[in-house]
DNA sequence: ATATTTCTGATGTACGTAAATCAGAAATTT
DNA sequence: AAATTTCTGATTTACGTACATCAGAAATAT
């Protein structure tokens, strides 16, 4: 059996309440004793049973999740993933709350922040958006001793902790990289379809895109970008016209969402050839690749970024570090064969990595 | 708070005894009484915490892991994931043990099985040789109510409860659209680079690849396998001859290990035009990847399939029932873009700003 | 109505840790 | 040497559940 405290005590010759000490750092310890109870914890391999810890300080965190409101399907998902975690978390004695903001609206996020801040929560994780309000609102719940991690997307020049989400500038050269290999020779225009350009996540997928393109050679041009503010009919209606007006078009690059008004111009035109590249698993994507008019997208996994929000606003509100390698999220490459199954209708599936 | 088994006895007017004896499926309770308490706990809301129940019980799960031995970088990096989650595990009340036999030899699998059967482990997770002597043992583990599954690589006609590992055959149709895809309209043939057609998992691959190569149309040949037992220094003699006798060679498909070797014979004989898709993310396929010899590798989470073995060891041994769709392992893609950058000796990242 | 079986309540211990209290020992200061 | 401070030990309660025991109540059978 594992080793226990009292196996400590036992070994060091010491009392269970100075054992208990030591582990917890509290004071009332000589300097000699503590080398002791250390050494007899090192020799032991003790290690600390977190479930009776938990258990018996009876602590719960308090965490609030900042979401954007709206259709957007992946930020739904990403509710959904934040929802199905709580469930989970409760035996973790977390307890979760999701609150929701306008997309793309800084005073409203901002507003939000301080709300949660006044309720006295132990961490809050947001989608940034990238503006003054927000940082401030940011150094305000770290003032407050509040742990903060930013979502999805970041939001540089703040106190956040921690950035749970992809390197997007990586995201952006990959979908590059993809859509030059599946070009190759092919003569065409490539065309991108974004949500705004005032989130950090949409610009830095841009830049890595464009940049590859321009590394990749051969002078094909990338046309001005279209800003379809994740909204699906707007979406259409700018990939439609652009469709039009560019004939020759070989590619698009949707770094957004809106991606179901994009599949429905592509249909509406009949321009299956054009190669498709857009970001995350969602109704419309997993449609469009199935029926092949996407060749490839890029996700990020939900259910990870939370689970390691989770991880990190826990840590960071008990003062523990965080190793950032296990929370970094992967962009994911899917094309139509190797997509997995969807979820069942009970919404539990997922392959946790728990 | 979460509501405890005193809250219910307390809701349903019965004493804490008669609550466990409802929760834990004990005889001596009528059904009336039985109704009451359950309508408690639907009302409630119950959730058992798990962390408690588990202390009280006190139980532990010895489980074993049975891992080719030898250089093959995937299965040391597998068995790097079986330790690192036994330690994390060590909390969760399972004690994990890794046993190691010699590659593609069914008699000492056998052995090793019955040598675990013997210890009276709760679980035993192996990677499956296709063999009927191996069939028959996991028969006598499952005979012997030890739960039973088989990892990365299956065997069908067995009593195995579970299978943690990719689906094969979708893994090689994925390595054969991202070949039609990267080599377009280039004349050449594709060879294969296979370790044994022995094991199920190479097969599988084989057959998917060889499927969507067909179905892809422009006629394309697939030569004959050439089977390198996952040795480098055997595939780097069976490519390089390869090259040789096939000039105009268009792409390579390296569905089993012994990926130095690959990379070593096309480096030798400058041919970095030749489009590359090999297997797992380890040492050599991550050099070949940056050094553009390698143009994709399609890779199995070893951490995922090692806790998805677990979770599903443990549940059969609680006679719980698995959730399938949970349990699924992606195949995941990497081109040179996206690749995640490789964890420093302490498990901390290099470069982890953001 | 009595005997018997079946159900239920009350109570206690255990799991491994946290945290508090209080008494006593050791070290330090006066 | 006495007074004080600082350290340490012993002990207890608590967390939420599991599990065992025993007595008594209720239901059923005789």
């Amino acid at each position: 059996m594992r080793p226990t405290v009292h196996d400590i005590a036992a070994k060091a010759g010491v009392s269970l309440a100075t054992v208990d000490r030591v582990l917890n750092g509290r004071p009332g310890v000589r300097a000699v004793t503590r080398a002791r109870v250390e050494e007899a914890i090192e020799r032991l391999g003790y290690v600390r049973d977190v479930a009776a810890a938990n258990l018996a300080k009876g602590r719960v965190y308090p965490l609030v999740f900042i979401i954007p409101e709206g259709e957007n399907p992946f930020m739904r998902g990403l509710e959904a993933e934040v929802r199905l975690a709580a469930t989970r978390s409760s035996f973790e004695r977390t307890r979760i709350a999701v609150v929701h903001v306008p997309p793309f609206d800084a005073p409203a996020l901002a507003k939000a922040i301080d709300a949660a801040i006044a309720e006295g929560v132990a961490g809050i994780a947001a989608v940034a958006v990238d503006a003054p309000e927000v940082a401030a609102a940011i150094g305000r719940a770290r003032a407050a001793g509040i742990a903060f991690v930013t979502l999805v997307s970041d939001l540089a020049a703040s106190a956040r902790d921690h950035f749970c989400g992809v390197d997007n500038l990586a995201a952006g050269r990959t979908a590059g990289s993809l859509m030059a290999r599946f070009l190759g020779a092919r003569p065409g225009a490539v065309a991108v379809l974004a949500g705004s350009m005032l989130v950090r996540d949409h610009r830095e997928r841009l830049e890595g895109f464009r940049a590859l393109m321009a590394e990749a050679g051969g002078g094909r041009q990338v046309l001005d970008v279209l800003e379809g503010q994740d909204e699906p009919e707007r979406a259409r209606a700018l990939v439609g016209a652009c469709l039009v007006a560019h004939p020759e078009l070989a590619g698009i690059y949707s770094l957004g969402a809106g991606n179901a008004g994009l599949v429905a111009a592509l249909e509406a035109a009949g321009r299956g050839d054009v190669c498709v590249i857009a970001h995350e698993i969602t109704e419309p994507t997993r449609l469009g690749l199935e029926r092949g008019v996407i060749d490839a997208v890029l996700n990020q996994d939900a259910g990870h970024e939370v689970r390691s929000a989770i991880r990190v606003l826990r840590a960071k509100a008990d003062g523990l570090p965080v190793i950032a390698a296990q929370e970094r999220i992967r962009i994911d490459i899917f094309i139509k064969e190797n997509l997995p199954q969807p979820l069942d209708e009970t919404g539990t599936a997922r392959a946790a990595e728990a």
